[in-house]
DNA sequence: GTTGTCACGTA
DNA sequence: CGTACGTGACAACC
């Protein structure tokens, strides 16, 4: 049990972590201007400021080798043999380190004839006997065996030097099957190939832990031999002094006579002199600064080393998992159900896209059903998967393709954890099982562990295992959300997830011969604009690099500086049309086009490389992937495919009806955002103008200029427009005047002249940002929340983006909610009336179908039904159907 | 080796 | 000093 009363003696292996460093650090990369290398010392010192920052320790001390031998090599000079000879460019690096951490008041130390290890046991033994709470870093197994009570270690994961794992006397259990002090002797009989150190053949870690589960130690072990029965038994009686001679050199020494004291090693400030001048010479700049803000207390940095397991006594123990024979099958689904009638927890096996088994746990069991496709006696398993029987996962869209992809049925999905846990914190970062379970149940996930020694069953149940944690989680998270929001749970988001599946698995046909040619077309146009740039500035630079641009432009061609940023100044595509228009130069059209083309280019070629065999691209919808309910596509983004230019509708082109379609159809709800804000803010003016049925923004113009709608002028409709959108992000009229590139003074009017017309919406802006700093979150029409904990920030940065995204979510979430709500609906008339025709993308307010042949008018009602009728709203939803062979064609 | 910034595509 | 996203190239770290 964490004491933290105790002092913290914090005790490191410098060479074992430098070393790690060193090879995970790129050699070229970090060296002086004399030729130096550094990237051992950077590493070790970046973590080492980590840990201090993270761990805070009262006490530290360094720990090196001074060379290879020792006494372990006297005695057994095949020790470590087998390794290569330290690279001399590592070896240059200790006396530099040693002078850094001197420069920061940190104790190393050495001992002629014993290895660090043996300083770190000794110091471990002491500060425990002293009263200390001890962490010893490093990257050497043989430590294991000073984890105590006490001491915890803290020891790299599998490669490089940024991630430490936290093995306390519990979690070494956990994954190496073993009490850390037997773990020398698992070890010894092993054998340890790094060390040289040859073992007893034939015997691997499973062996040894299973005899020092019979006999308690080696010595055990050996006095028992003889009992000990095949090959293995003979081979360890043969060869038992290897496993004596492995567990003399791998005990670490605790009684070492070392020249100082535990108090001595006390923290003490930095000598910032030496610090300055030793990292001054090592070409250090964000370190120095990183050492000197660690010294002035800030701790606001985010930790690198995971949370200590609080050990707890009343933690539930996860059942066993076991296998059932086929006729017991039935009746313990039959059991698990009615024990919790609110759903059993399900978690698919994915392998390869396919199901290869499945864990089914109630809250007092759990089974493991391994899956074959051709087994039959599943039977009774694979009815209640298909029925309406409730069932509670977590991330269950690839699991429900799983399912999908190896021909069975998901029926009854009633409550995906992560999905809920969404719900509760749409903006917060993505959650895992591990991570909810953490935070809802403050229980400990037992996870696999890639580096663990010894596979260890009861540490990781597997899916079994996890479909007992998420459905007891279910309970947890499903307590915290307001009714409301579980609303929006199974109405809304479940049967989304659904549908989502089904596209994803569906796929877009893209075709692959038309965006090798597009691809090829923008290759050669760069390339001309690349040349003819080039030659306007007489020389070749990077086009695409913001900081070659920069010395082009401001400094060779004199052109005024643009809006700062943090690296300099924008050379983004509205500063240099500014720069075209004060200082025109053939240059700045050039690169201008050349973006462009490289940008379409670059999206070709991503598209590209998506399409499958079977021609079609598969996107992966992020369902939890937004703080306002909307869903995002990635792997590849399929919602930001061009649409404005001439090329860029060329891309969409290539998207087009798939095979056994006769053409795509795409719908799309006009001005959804306005027609939210008409309803919420119950505008009578703005309500009018949507049920007139004449376009909206010359309506909303004439009655804002006083003008007839056929007197609207183009540009007093795209000012009307601008306004419009710019409502509901909460553009300022700062913002405004320079979107339209007018005075701030004219922009200033045009709001006050909306607003005296529409003064309603104005009225309910205020209002949503009021209520929510009231409730601490905004809402949906459907009652889907969003938390804003900074409306009370103090910091009026922080605040005033608070209070613009609060005016934002209801508005954009609702939208998000309807169009969720018309794909289920939709998803549900296709099903129920057996059409072949598929909805395959969501663009936001946007979806796109295979038409089956023969099925357009059908689909174009069902669809248009659907989406029209999604929400009752105080105005009509609109929506727009176009029919293309392809998106482009499709679109209207 | 990872991380952050920029620029830009969509609604 | 307009919301919500995802992506790739470059640069920084030194």
């Amino acid at each position: 049990m964490l004491d933290s009363e105790k002092p913290t003696l914090m005790i490191i292996d410098g060479h074992s972590l430098a070393f790690r460093a060193f090879h995970a650090l790129p050699l070229d990369s970090f060296q002086t201007h004399d030729g130096q290398h550094t990237n051992a010392i950077h590493g070790f010192l970046s973590m080492l400021l980590s840990l201090l920052r993270t761990e805070k320790p009262t006490h530290i001390a360094v720990a090196f080798d001074i060379s290879r031998a020792s006494f372990r090599t006297r005695e057994y000079p095949e020790y470590k043999g087998t390794r290569g000879a330290t690279p001399s460019e590592f070896i240059g690096q200790v006396p530099l380190l040693e002078q850094a951490l001197a420069a920061m008041n940190i104790t190393t130390l050495t001992k002629a004839d014993y290895e660090a290890d043996d300083i770190l046991a000794t110091l471990s033994v002491r500060g425990t006997t002293e009263g200390y709470h001890v962490l010893v870093v490093s990257g050497d197994r043989d430590t294991i065996q000073l984890v105590n009570e006490n001491v915890t270690l803290l020891y790299p994961a599998s490669q490089g030097v940024s991630a430490l794992t936290r093995y306390d006397p519990d979690r070494v259990r956990e994954r190496y099957g073993v009490d850390p002090g037997q773990y020398p002797d698992v070890a010894a009989l092993v054998g340890e190939t790094s060390d040289n150190l040859i073992g007893i053949s034939k015997v691997g870690e499973k062996t040894a832990v299973k005899w020092l589960g019979l006999y308690g130690s080696l010595d055990g072990i050996l006095e028992h031999a003889d009992e000990i029965k095949g090959v293995v038994g003979n081979n360890l009686r043969e060869q038992k002094d290897n496993a004596i001679r492995n567990r003399r050199l791998n005990h670490l020494v605790t009684d070492l006579d070392l020249p100082v004291e535990i108090t001595d090693l006390g923290r003490a400030p930095i000598n910032q002199e030496a610090v300055r001048e030793v990292f001054g010479r090592l070409e250090f700049k964000s370190l120095l600064e990183r050492v000197i803000k660690l010294e002035g207390g800030d701790t606001a940095a985010a930790a690198t080393v995971a949370a200590p397991a609080e050990p707890r006594a009343d933690l539930p123990v996860a059942p066993r998992a076991h296998d059932l024979l086929d006729e017991e099958l039935e009746a313990w689904i039959t059991r698990a159900t009615a024990a919790c009638p609110d759903g059993l927890g399900l978690t698919v096996e994915v392998q390869g896209g396919v199901a290869i088994g499945f864990g089914l746990a109630s809250r007092t069991d759990a089974l493991n059903l391994p899956w074959q496709p051709d087994r039959a006696d599943y039977a009774p398993f694979e009815a209640w998967l298909a029925s309406d029987a409730p069932k509670i996962m977590h991330d269950a869209k690839h699991q429900a393709k799983a399912i999908s992809r190896s021909n069975l049925v998901l029926g009854g999905l009633a409550v995906d954890t992560l999905v809920a846990g969404w719900l509760l914190r749409p903006g917060g970062p993505d959650k895992t099982l591990a991570d909810l379970v953490s935070r809802y149940l403050d229980e400990v996930l037992p996870v696999h562990d890639p580096n663990q020694l010894v596979p260890d069953e009861s540490a990781d149940g597997g899916v079994p295992q996890q479909a007992w944690y998420t459905l007891r989680l279910s309970t947890a998270v499903l307590d915290r959300l307001d009714p409301g929001s579980r609303h929006v749970l199974t109405a809304i988001e479940m049967p989304t997830l659904r549908a989502l599946a089904e596209m994803e698995l569906a796929g877009i046909s893209v075709s692959h011969d038309q965006l090798a040619v597009l691809s090829a077309e923008l290759g050669d146009t760069a390339a001309h604009l690349a040349a003819g740039a080039y030659a306007e500035i007489g020389r070749e630079v990077n086009l695409g690099s913001p900081k070659q641009l920069q010395e082009v432009l401001f400094d060779q061609l004199g052109m005024p500086r643009t809006r700062a940023n943090k690296t300099g100044f924008t050379t983004d595509a509205g500063a240099l049309a500014d720069l075209q228009a004060s200082n025109p130069h053939p240059f700045l059209d050039l690169l201008l086009k050349h973006r462009d083309a490289t940008k379409l280019r670059q999206i070709v070629e991503t598209l590209d490389k998506a399409i499958d065999e079977t021609g079609r691209i598969h996107t992966n919808y992020v369902q939890i992937g937004t703080a306002t309910g909307r869903i995002s596509s990635n792997d590849p983004n399929l919602q930001n495919i061009p649409i404005r230019t001439e090329e860029g509708r060329r891309i969409r082109a290539a998207f087009q009806a798939g095979e056994g379609a006769e053409c795509l159809l795409t719908a799309d709800y006009s001005q959804i955002e306005m027609r939210i804000m008409a309803h919420l803010s119950g505008d009578a003016g703005l309500i009018e103008a949507f049920n007139a049925g004449e376009d909206l923004h010359r309506f909303v113009g004439s009655r804002i200029f006083g003008v007839a709608p056929d007197e609207v002028t183009p540009q007093m409709r795209s000012r009307v427009k601008a306004m419009s959108y710019g409502l509901a992000y909460g553009l300022s009229a700062f913002g405004l005047s320079k979107q339209l590139r007018i005075q701030s003074s004219e922009a200033k009017q045009l709001m006050t002249d909306y607003f005296s017309r529409f003064g309603a919406v104005r009225d309910y802006l205020r209002h949503v940002v009021e209520q929510a700093k009231i409730d601490g979150y905004t809402e949906t029409i459907f009652g889907r929340r969003r938390p804003f904990p900074e409306l009370h920030s103090p910091n009026r940065v922080l605040r005033e983006n608070a209070e613009r995204a609060a005016l934002n979510a209801p508005i954009q979430g609702s939208a998000a909610d309807i169009m969720k709500l018309a794909m289920i609906g939709i998803a549900e008339d296709l099903s129920e009336a057996a059409m072949e025709s598929r909805m395959l993308l969501q663009v936001h307010d946007e979806l796109v179908f295979d038409v089956a042949p023969g099925e357009f008018e059908a689909l174009r009602s069902v669809v248009t039904l659907r989406m029209s009728t999604a929400a009752d709203l105080l105005v009509p939803l609109d929506v727009q159907i176009g029919r293309g062979r392809n998106w482009d064609e499709a679109a209207h």
